[in-house]
DNA sequence: GAATGTAATCAACACATGTTGACTACACCT
DNA sequence: AGGTGTAGTCAACATGTGTTGATTACATTC
């Protein structure tokens, strides 16, 4: 009955000792377990327990459970440094969906850069594995899982982590949580043909917004121009928005709307035609697709398509939870609502 | 020298057999250990370990290592779902300055919601503990800190971890790292007055930027008149950035310029200003503090005070590496250097 | 009163690993 | 040839836990 002073760590054979019974008797009253104890015995166990403030080892408990699997650990692969898109507005308010479904799901986040598992291979087999992340999110542009010699990476991925998800386009089938980026910009440009534009400019970033604008464009008789797109750097989408249309001002050959690909590279295209004299959206009209928080606070308020950006990333907490134990290889991507904001830099509230 | 068929896990057990070698001996290979083997020894282990795909148990390892302790996971606290910062731009960088330097350093972070601490005791002492996490990040706003009721939580978290750091406020004397608010506040209003501005309005959140704002109007020979002042919401910003300013406006008394404790609210300002039919700077000057990224993309675009966002984050991350092993109890906080940036809401390029 | 059953407890095993005392075989030196 | 040292290997122990076969004590039944 003598409490052991100042011992490091407190065992199980600690509270044995202190209450006068064996060890297993500490576990029975731990786990509730398979042996019944007696009511006054495990009183003075668990004031054993309390007084020493045993805490039990959880290594061992894994150890002795079997599998050295974690059950509660989602890893997120995003392109890191080089290529961060974690400081965009979009992903941002992703971000914050992932982390409060977390939360309340009771899963831990774990951050993985693309580009360093490429780079250390050694970090790479040791910590995309099962035994460290129960799923796996990937939140990886097409440029970066394109690129040759960036497949292998993937593939080890999706074969040893069987609970996997994508946030951008899918991967080799796999499912998905997205909207449909086609459907956006379609919307987007279909409200500015509406307006009565017929010259519109389109700042791009992938292909599948670029199939929208040449659908809207298409259905409604109006020629598809190649001139008047311009591709914009992914990273830094309103540095780069902001030069491309202050040289497509230079070449003369002003349109009379702009759509872009995103909010900032939409608020970008204001300031550079602001700074060239240019009225928004009395000279030209605008309509991009996100829907930030900034959006309509900025003057003129965007015209945009709102992405359920905040949900994107609760629905791929729970995809993950619900799927982890129906073994479904090809389950659906989910596909979410999008909808047009009509703010004034498109003009129609005029 | 059987391939076990199809056993679930591989253990050094079946490396040692496969090699037809003892299981210490695997184990001396693996960790160059304390004996020697020999190179046709250990070339023999080293093809059974490929072979048989030998992974380690990690919880055998760790428990047999002795403490439980993790080395490599930084707990971040953040206010969580009802008052989410994480999704404020701001923040947005400081946390990219997190992910990559902790990437960097090979740590991982994992996030924790105070609210849900408090409210989840349970999970709170399963996690919030040294078990678990080897650091802990504040990222708490004042108004949480000194909540009543939210004290004990606090110090049981500080009681438990040793290496802990704060990212906004200090914390019961915590270090951290800062930059210097009231500083930054000064610079953003002695600027306005030295452009000759004396009505000079303050859209507040805390009160180290309120200290900055007076002290620049006494040193100025300039009355601190706290009808100028409205206090904004820390979680909306813009929102009620843009609500204060109109019913300022509503009373009448027009200030020549106004100052706005952040970006997002500076926007705002600019915002309900225009859909008043004043224009800035010419009517109101408008300066702030934040430089976030969209900051130069707005027309005008926003004087401000940069904040070093991104290396706060890198910054920390470091700051608890190196203080791991040292035991300074009262080590100095870290003051990020500021800087003015000047650019168009002022008016000083007029 | 003897046999049977049951509740409560304990000693011992198993989990996969890292380390140490002991043992063997062989090279080297005198 | 005999003694000494060492490189290489193995059996055994230890880590802290969950579980099971065995044991004890006691109540119940015939």
């Amino acid at each position: 009955m003598n409490k052991p002073n100042e011992k490091d760590v407190v065992t199980q054979q600690d509270v044995a000792d202190y209450a006068g019974v064996s060890r297993a008797v500490v576990s029975y009253v731990l786990n509730n377990g398979p042996r019944k104890v007696s009511a006054e015995t495990r009183q003075r166990v668990i004031a054993a327990i309390e007084e020493l403030a045993y805490r039990p080892n959880k290594h061992a408990q894994r150890l002795k459970q079997g599998s050295a699997a974690v059950q509660n650990i989602i890893g997120i692969v995003t392109g890191g440094q080089s290529y961060n898109i974690l400081n965009r507005p979009y992903y941002n308010l992703v971000l914050a969906g992932l982390f409060d479904s977390a939360h309340q799901l009771n899963q831990h986040i774990r951050f993985f850069s693309f580009f360093e598992a490429l780079k250390d291979p050694v970090f790479f087999n040791k910590n995309i594995h099962p035994d460290e992340i129960s799923s796996l999110i990937l939140l990886l542009p097409k440029i970066i899982t394109e690129t040759p010699g960036h497949e292998e990476i993937l593939d080890t991925m999706i074969e040893r982590i069987d609970n996997i998800i994508c946030l951008e386009d899918s991967i080799r089938g796999l499912p998905a949580v997205i909207f449909d980026r086609a459907a956006a910009a379609f919307m987007a440009v279909e409200h500015l043909i509406k307006l009565g534009h017929q010259q519109i400019a389109f700042l791009a970033i992938d292909d599948q917004r670029k199939q929208g604008y040449r659908q809207a464009l298409l259905e409604n008789n109006l020629p598809y121009d190649e001139t008047l797109i311009r591709i914009l750097s992914a990273v830094e989408p309103a540095q780069s928005a902001y030069q491309q249309t202050l040289e497509m001002l230079e070449t003369g050959k002003t349109p009379t709307a702009i759509f872009t690909a995103n909010d900032e590279a939409g608020i970008a295209a204001i300031a550079a035609l602001h700074d060239r004299g240019l009225r928004v959206p009395d000279d030209v009209a605008i309509t991009s697709i996100d829907d930030i928080e900034l959006a309509s606070m900025i003057r003129p308020a965007l015209t945009t398509v709102n992405v359920p950006k905040r949900r994107m990333g609760m629905y791929a907490i729970q995809f993950l939870i619900s799927q982890r134990e129906i073994l479904s290889p090809h389950a659906a991507s989910m596909v979410l609502p999008i909808e047009l904001i009509v703010r004034d830099s498109c003009g129609a509230r005029r």
